[in-house]
DNA sequence: GCCGAGATGTTGCCATTGACAACATAAGTA
DNA sequence: TACTTATGTTGTCAATGGCAACATCTCGGC
């Protein structure tokens, strides 16, 4: 009845999927600019113009990868600051640490998604950045609501904090520092964030 | 005496620099992607296999100009700091904005100088970035002697304030953000490393 | 002046790739 | 069952990066 277990169906069955995971790991082995959706229908084994009809071109699969790529930091960083109901300032450092773990575990996933083109208005890449920016955005405006971060635009002060940790998290994931600091920079970065550089009154 | 204007010479001259510069536009033009060894040698009048004896392989060119933006990028934020006497914050917004527009300005570049991958040690990039981080790093070391900053790892600190400024710029060559929050933004963060987002005292 | 070596360009070739068109087969549905 | 749509397949093309073999220029030592 069933199909003789090595005999290769005609019908993958969920190519979509299969590429995404397959092109997930290629991309972190070999890094973006080596993936070859020929090489992707190879390790599959359909043939290669299959992954043409899941993705018309070679950047839409990417952007796919990016899509799915905020969605799980955003998933990430929500997870990181609702696990525990202490204060403002160690949820605070637990959002900026999820990020940059996050960052640094997946560098070529951080590249496709800070290069995804996104075009004007809303592609679904923007708005699926957009829900990871999200989470840190209601941590500072509840930061605000509690007077513990001065009041002022939270939209704003969260894109500056989120800048930042994108940042380091380049800066490591290109070897201009030294992976090892990652934490120290981490826990710098949110101190200059709340307290500032300058002494005070 | 002279060979004829139009009569093209075997050798080049210095193919190196028409290189360089045709890459540039190129990729200014259709971004870094889009790049193609062969084109430039078409646009520039020499055979295909030419470019390969100024650089090795597409890599190499592009590390070239990486290592040229941080060239010019450190030239240009030295100039910020040092073209006026007054006060240290002036200054220091002066740097995060001649950062902030000559990454905007730049943006493949810009990708090109976080995608290079460093390799550990020492390659030329990463001595021409550091070249581009240390008048940024003198400023914080500069003001903290001056007691306008609180004295800290100024090495750090300026890493910090770096990476924020390249995490903004990204963010905006990227459509995640309005191109025209830029000035605000970079106000904004340079504020934020000063006095921090926390009420004082 | 000459000549030989190295630098710089050229031609020809190859495997690989992304994209497309035409065709084949499976799956769902009226 | 017959029609329609989704999903794969094969074949082809132009372009690319990289390599090897060959051509030409430049320059320094003699």
């Amino acid at each position: 009845m069933s199909t003789p277990p090595d005999q290769r169906q005609y019908h993958h069955g969920d190519l979509r999927t299969a590429l995404l995971t397959a092109a997930d790991r290629s991309v972190r082995a070999h890094g973006v600019a080596q993936l070859s959706l020929r090489d992707l229908a190879r390790e599959i084994g359909v043939s290669h113009a299959a992954p043409r009809r899941h993705f018309p071109d070679r950047q839409s699969l990417l952007d796919a990868l990016a899509e799915n790529g905020y969605t799980r930091l955003g998933e990430r960083i929500r997870a990181a600051v609702a696990s525990g109901d202490d204060g403002f300032a160690p949820r605070l450092r637990r959002a900026a640490s999820a990020f940059a773990h996050f960052a640094t575990e997946n560098p070529a996933l951080l590249e496709l998604m800070n290069a995804a083109k996104h075009r004007p208005g809303d592609s679904p890449v923007s708005r699926s950045a957009d829900t990871a920016f999200a989470p840190l955005v209601d941590l500072i405006r509840e930061g605000q609501d509690r007077h513990v971060l001065r009041a002022g635009p939270f939209e704003e002060i969260g894109l500056i904090l989120y800048a930042t940790m994108n940042g380091i998290a380049t800066l490591i994931n290109n070897g201009l520092v030294d992976a090892t600091r990652l934490d120290d920079l981490t826990a710098a970065a949110v101190n200059q964030f709340l307290r500032g550089a300058a002494p005070h009154g």
